[in-house]
DNA sequence: TTGTACGCGTTATCAT
DNA sequence: ATGATAACGCGTACAA
């Protein structure tokens, strides 16, 4: 490995004339500029970013941290930010939850790694992370920015949809089909971006003197495993097999990996999507439109919102002018899963 | 932020001290060591990672690519190499395809990308390169391992499943439940796995008088659309509305992404799967097991696999001692998408 | 325009 | 066991 050093002595100049020369901070002959840059090539000179990063201060790295990085969700962040980053001359440290604590620990512990790994920004998509723990970190590191939810009083700092809004448009979809007897798989608890679209949800349904009953309100964990334990748990309400209750004729799914599941357990179980039941998802993951039949679903923008989030932070890190747009909205994509209910459909305007 | 040399102040040694002290390295005093634990702890003192890494002439980086993030696959490889990485104390720098030329120009930038890094070691999934680019990097970089596809003459740098072997296999399952009137919806024809394991299937149904007629051989790009247009392009033949020619009744598909694809498209044009045709897909994906039905396939152990290749690359860049396992091995999976076929079944050992 | 010399924060060497 | 000091390779004041 050849060394500034090297390539100056090659072209016959001091060191800063050569590193002035190739990285085109302040002026240098023209000549000369073309001397260092064939000694450069002669040498094969690859500048060590180490040793610029010490030298400048600032690794050039962005620290991602994903709950993980399978399900369409946290991929397509990934392939955002390092279209972002890389277009900048930057790159991405990637870290997911891994290790054996609760998935709380396991950010805090990715987070951890990527900070000392002297990355210059974070990205964090995290719904196990409470808002006290974004909170504090926001403080102690600025670069920071969270994708996926907004914590109250940092919402500068988040890039979002609004997803209780987006839970009333999912309401709407099924009211608008006329369906009323309704069944909800929910994701993990305390997953604030769940909460708010489950609860914008039913606030909506509500509005309109519908209720999920309870033990048709089924928790996940936002996996494929979850979605499908808890439609079986469903079965027989969607059968319409209690007694004393009406037949439930939709269902929304907190996210499509656990709508896809669903629609595989109902397929197998001998009920007929949507023609016996709807089913309504949330995310619309790069698979939706593959499922069988095609899945309706809330589309949830996050390769844009996380490419807006990345470009804060490079505007942050490195004094970068790039567009930062926010207020990322959902909407409803309508394909096959969602069919005219029982009911008289309700009309909302737009 | 404070430095060692802080540390080492505050706790009233030497740098040098202080550094063993912390590190482990070279013997120190008990009561030091304490008294610079400390004082590290005092001054919230976060090694640099840079300086570090400038000192011992390496990143701790293991650069990681893959064409895209998307889609389980490659998804996977990640999670695998991020678990092993991190428990080794390293990290990942992932880059993916992106930017506008070929995927192989795409493989070159991200490849070269990465190498600006100052990356210890790389670990390469593309079909898109050629065997030659891959000769050429393996030489010129050491450090390198090469996942899912195996290079003539690099057999040692290269980790992957049989293609051609688990083609075999997948023809087998087909013919063992009757079918014998088959088409196919392989990927890119540049890329070595795609064709290994085609080669692999035709020649063992060749082995057994069963030719997959030129018209039944479709291309694909190992993208979702691309499942869905060759089913379409399939269909007639699949109707059995060739005259002349024999109802299709399987279908093999070089990747479970266009096999979700190639059921959706059935579905929706009324086909049954598996009673009107077989699809038997490829990778065994997370989302296999919940498409509708959930599907056949042939399983390729890529968590494993990129894990041992991420394990040798460990052993040579940090001198670690970790088992590395070769010869891994695809087998069926047998779910819901391959139904016993109109012809006798053919048996075979194991 | 150019070159010298220093600083970035660590680890390693070598005396002590 | 400990401390001074020299790398590591780059960027950049500052002087020329």
């Amino acid at each position: 490995m050849s060394t500034i050093r090297d390539v100056a002595k090659l072209a016959g100049v001091g060191v800063a004339t050569a590193s002035r020369a190739l990285s085109g901070n302040g002026s240098v002959a023209e000549d000369t500029i073309a001397r260092v840059r064939s000694a450069a090539e002669r040498l094969d000179y690859r500048p060590s970013s180490i040793a610029r990063a010490l030298s400048l201060r600032r690794s050039g790295a962005i620290g991602v941290y994903v709950p993980s990085f399978d399900g369409a969700f946290y991929s397509s962040i990934l392939s955002s930010v390092d279209e972002v980053l890389r277009a900048a001359g930057r790159h991405m440290i990637a870290a997911n939850g891994c290790g054996h604590g609760s998935m709380r620990q396991e950010a805090l512990d990715g987070i951890d790694f990527l900070l000392d790994r002297d990355c210059d920004g974070l990205l964090i998509a995290s719904h196990s992370l409470t808002d006290d723990d974004i909170a504090g970190l926001l403080q102690r590191r600025p670069g920071t920015v969270i994708v996926n939810r907004t914590v109250p009083g940092h919402e500068d700092r988040c890039f979002s949809v609004d997803h209780e809004l987006a839970g009333v448009l999912a309401a709407r979809a099924l009211m608008q089909q006329g369906h009323r007897e309704i069944a909800t798989i929910a994701g993990p608890d305390d997953a604030p971006d769940n909460a708010a679209r489950m609860r914008g949800f039913y606030a909506e349904l509500a509005r309109h003197d519908i209720l999920v009953r309870p033990e048709h309100q089924c928790g996940g964990t936002f996996h494929f495993s979850t979605g499908d334990q808890a439609t079986r748990r469903l079965m027989p309400a969607i059968r319409g097999e209690v007694t004393g209750a009406s037949r439930v004729t939709a269902l929304f799914v907190a996210n499509d990996l656990m709508a896809m599941a669903a629609i595989s357990s109902l397929t197998l179980a001998g009920l007929r999507v949507p023609d016996d039941v709807s089913v309504l998802g949330y995310d619309d993951s790069a698979f939706a439109r593959y499922t069988s039949p095609p899945l309706t679903t809330v589309r949830v923008p996050i390769t844009v919102v996380s490419a807006d989030g990345c470009r804060l932070l490079l505007n942050e890190c490195y004094d970068a002018r790039l567009p930062v747009q926010r207020g990322h909205l959902a909407e409803v994509i309508w394909r096959g899963t969602v069919a005219a209910g029982p009911h008289a459909p309700l009309a909302f305007d737009r």
